[in-house]
DNA sequence: CCTAGAATCGGAAACCGTCTCCACTTCGAC
DNA sequence: GTCGAAGTGGAGACGGTTTCCGATTCTAGG
């Protein structure tokens, strides 16, 4: 799977530079730049890119893997310090709000959970695990209903994520989000 | 607004031609054609079937415009039959299960209710309106919690839209419903 | 330090779907 | 039947994506 191929200096050098480039200029909201520009911008060839990044998606998913992994390290750090349910609560609330404020990760998700599943990327996988993980929780406690799956809510969330860059959308996904908590209580 | 144009007949006739071959090749499942292959399919030109429907979007949402109203329509009947809480239910349920067995809806759906708002067709904003409708009943009659507006619960269904055509998505889809509708209730 | 050969680069050019443009055709009112 | 308006159709421009391969750069071995 994950094995690691030692990555030749200049390589590296290129592939970081991509990613430098990306994050920037995802950060100031450029998220349909031509695929080409990307190279351009981050002083490289075409065919680089390309060799690196096999598409747009792939870029995002990797420009945004840590932070979305970061996302899901603070839930499971929720699930030991907090009651399952109130733990749940509070990532998909902090989750919510996150996506609010970047707007690339929104998209990227977005894309990641439309994929098939077998395309399905590590990130999507590992938010899939981590909210198993807190309804499982909340289940053993006894104050979240054992009939839904996760799944469920990783559909509000892609519904979040694709309305996330329209104006009002930030109450309507806060509203969203009640919904499901309350909808999973016992 | 809906100053009906009179069509000259043969500019009807092309118009029609194109709606029942999309409407044939959608229920085969064929939705990435190429635009101007439907052109082609249809017997017409690219350039009339461009001035028809300027996009992809505009063809797919004449196409499930009828099929959307009617939907729309039983929410509206079933608001006047059942205690409103049960129309809500009824009609998120029954709209869940039509678009698992209409792909073509579920995409047209998800493309229009991505769209930024002031871009939102007739259907979507329909849609929005029966939804309304529903809650607002609810309130009136106690049953429905009265914080949370129709965009909410329309963004759990693009969520719902986007992942129609995952394999397991049906199971999924309605747990995100039932987490809607237990939320909902007062 | 030098060399060979493998890994990587870069960007020209092919590719492919979208969309426009306009010379030509058809319609239908008179 | 005539004429202007409405509509047609498809060639080709356009523009983003992707490939391909000769040139370049790296690194291990001597």
């Amino acid at each position: 799977m994950t094995t690691t191929k030692p990555l030749r200096a200049d390589a590296r050098r290129n592939r970081d530079a991509l990613l430098a480039k990306a994050r920037e200029l995802f950060a100031e909201g450029c998220f349909d730049l031509r695929f080409d520009d990307f190279a351009r911008l981050a002083g490289v060839g075409t065919g680089t890119l390309y060799r690196h990044f096999p598409n747009r998606a792939a870029l995002a998913e990797a420009v945004y893997r840590e932070e979305l992994a970061g996302l899901c390290e603070r839930g499971r750090t929720l699930r030991t310090t907090l009651p399952a349910a109130e733990a749940l609560a509070t990532f998909l609330r902090g989750f919510v709000a996150h996506l609010h404020g970047h707007q690339g990760l929104a998209r990227t998700l977005a894309n990641l959970m439309s994929a098939q599943p077998d395309t399905l990327a590590d990130g999507g996988r590992e938010l899939e695990q981590v909210i198993t993980e807190l309804l499982a929780a909340g289940v053993d406690e006894g104050t979240v209903r054992d009939d839904v799956s996760a799944g469920a809510v990783l559909m509000v969330l892609q519904g979040v994520s694709t309305a996330c860059g329209q104006p009002g959308s930030r109450a309507d996904a806060d509203g969203a989000v009640t919904l499901v908590l309350d909808g999973l209580r016992r």
